[in-house]
DNA sequence: TCCGGAAATGAATCATGATTCATTGTTCGA
DNA sequence: TCGAACAATGAATCATGATTCATTTCCGGA
């Protein structure tokens, strides 16, 4: 990004900003919004509470930021996963690992995502929800075009690619609900499940063809 | 349950009980624990303030009972429904069509219970995932169960039951998950992708067995 | 009808924590 | 070195809402 052409100034603005966000981040992971003080995420950044309202006007500004930032994150991480080269069954092995790894390395953030998904949550409806809706369509087309393109390549089935992206979000999604609602969870391997899924959509057995 | 041989004073007593939790439930899921106060509870509810504590001792109480009840609602569904009657086909659409439809009848207060699951919740962490576990294991285990039957029957292919059970159930709680997640979803049948789970796990065609 | 105690009431108390702002410290060009 | 401009500080303010409890209302028996 721009990086350069900033005053030392500048970067040090942004520098404590980010160290702001982090700590608020590490907090608000924790113990969730409502638990977290601005006093408390004063002291572990080694700010002072005014000091904090220099940089985010709210808490729940803060809070918003350090959010969207994280969507972001794991969004960037999906797509890129999709977009691998390779064919569609590493692609989409590739997708579920890349997922299965960020969710189990944030863990403590996830809830908040779920949180947050689930429409309890402290950022503005309106705002969110329209971001998340863009995000979502977005995925699942990418998913349906890559089904699209096994089936063509009859890889897969013959099924409805819509349905199909549904199921495979839906199986993971899952799994990590599961991963966190239990967890010992890990004993089980997740390419076990999904070798599942795969199973049931692919014309020939998986592993001849990755 | 015991309902007879009480005074009027405390069949009343009874009444008021449920009728606040029903208030608060109602409350609680629309708008969250922490959005909701007590204030509000007791105006819908049209008893005063005071009358509440006479109840619960906190509101993290009335909060803790009136989640718990659910909880409870939920998993009898749950476990009435692997028993019914029929083959394991049969049974297992039954699982997934009574949790959908409880899902979808509760769809507000399945926000708290994601909130309180993924652990950024209110009531006691302890007692709660003391319940929550106990409630999981029996349910995973009852699962585990029907899987075994229909593979010894040869309905189901060869497959550890306990992936089985955990694929099941997370492909389910994934599809809620959609459901919730993303409003207009109900255009996609929850059946067909079922039935691509079905697909893969049964020896046969599923249409021929149910 | 009257009385004692149980039940209900809601204004007042109290704790928590977000937000403000007067004060203090820092930086840097002249 | 000096001081204007900018940044940081944290004690004080203020709003919210949980909880209490002195008072009132209700009820059943004498």
């Amino acid at each position: 990004m721009a990086h350069k052409n900033l005053t030392r100034k500048q970067r040090e603005f942004l520098r404590h900003r980010k160290e702001i966000m982090q700590t608020a981040l590490s907090l608000f992971s924790q113990k969730g919004f409502a638990n977290v003080s601005m006093q408390e995420i004063a002291l572990k950044s080694e700010f002072a509470v005014g000091t904090l309202y220099k940089f985010f006007s709210t808490k729940e500004a803060l809070y918003s930021e350090v959010f969207k930032e994280k969507v972001f994150e794991l969004h960037s991480i999906l797509v890129k996963a999709l977009n691998i080269p390779g064919n569609e069954i590493k692609k989409m092995k590739t997708f579920i690992e890349k997922k299965i790894q960020w969710f189990t390395e944030n863990m403590d953030y996830v809830r908040l995502y779920v949180t947050e998904i689930f429409g309890v949550g402290y950022i503005d409806k309106e705002e969110f929800s329209q971001l998340q809706e863009k995000n979502h369509v977005e995925l699942v087309d990418e998913i349906c075009r890559l089904f699209n393109s096994g089936i063509k390549k009859k890889i897969f089935k013959q099924i409805d690619p819509q349905i199909l992206a549904i199921s495979l979000n839906g199986l993971s999604n899952g799994l990590l609900f599961e991963m966190i609602e239990n967890r010992d969870f890990k004993q089980i391997d997740p390419n076990s499940v999904l070798t599942i899924f795969l199973q049931s959509i692919c014309l020939k057995g998986t592993d001849e063809v990755v």
